[in-house]
DNA sequence: CTCCAAAACGTTATGTTATTACATCCGTTG
DNA sequence: CAACGGATGTAATAACATAACGTTTTGGAG
């Protein structure tokens, strides 16, 4: 959750599995990233969580738990937020990164309230982005 | 997310995984919950993700995403709320139900102002209970 | 009660996601 | 060069979840 400040100097393994995210419409897993990499020399799974677990510390990547996928961060700073909901699309799978400080603080305070003190948060929302819902 | 409003009359498996969850103090993975009921005649995942799925469709358990696990619904009235947060202590493994209904409607409305119409949500927040937060 | 259909069940096999363990490579530092 | 830490390659295995298929149970309709 809370990403690491170093400069992300990205090594061949991390950049490729970078590059397969960023240039993905949609969240991807591991396995399928592991096939789109085939090509470029990837033989195991190992080798793309490796990848995913220091693009997450870097703070670029995002793991989305209630799918069992991986996402490009694209907000712009995602970094000065305690927490980030995602919207995932049912149908066209793309992914919407919300932040919003009132929201945070309350989910935060509401949690406190029930004495619970939140290091981190997973909040993920199913539905439908606009542009499907008018289909 | 919208539980069933049937009476839920229990089958035996769903009776043994159900007691199984009631009387843990924490949430139980499906592989876990078969190991215990061994004894009592199960032999295969099947069982086990079958009576899970029926008795999340009554509205009895959640599934905690973001642990591969399950814990019986200990929130008086769980079914009356669109949204349902759980607050999970990293220490003592316990979960805290929370519901807030001005919580569900920002978030809905958040949502909705980034164009995205939610229909269920996964909200997991980790960190640490007062109890343990004490030492 | 008898028959039927739907639901639940048992079992095997398989698919998907993630980690452990260990050997090797490679760039930096002294 | 030698030592070190980070990154990598590879194989094996663990953990989580579903497909497919046939049988049994259960709860009405007639
Ligand atoms: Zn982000
Ligand atoms: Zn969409
Ligand atoms: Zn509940
Ligand atoms: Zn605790």
């Amino acid at each position: 959750m809370t990403p690491s400040t170093e400069t992300p100097k990205l090594t061949k393994n991390q950049t490729l599995v970078y590059k397969a995210l960023k240039s993905a419409e949609e969240p991807l897993s591991a396995y399928s990233i592991l096939d789109q990499l085939r090509d470029d020399g990837f033989r195991a799974p190992l080798q793309v969580y490796r990848a995913l677990d220091k693009l997450i510390e870097f703070g670029l990547i995002h793991r989305l738990e209630s799918i069992n996928s991986f996402v490009a961060c694209r907000h712009p700073d995602c970094g000065t937020h305690e927490m980030v909901a995602f919207a995932i699309c049912e149908s066209c799978n793309r992914v919407i990164e919300i932040t919003d400080d009132a929201m945070a603080s309350n989910l935060a305070s509401l949690a406190r309230d029930n004495g619970f003190s939140v290091s981190r948060s997973t909040i993920e929302l199913r539905g439908l982005c606009d542009a499907c819902r008018v289909h």
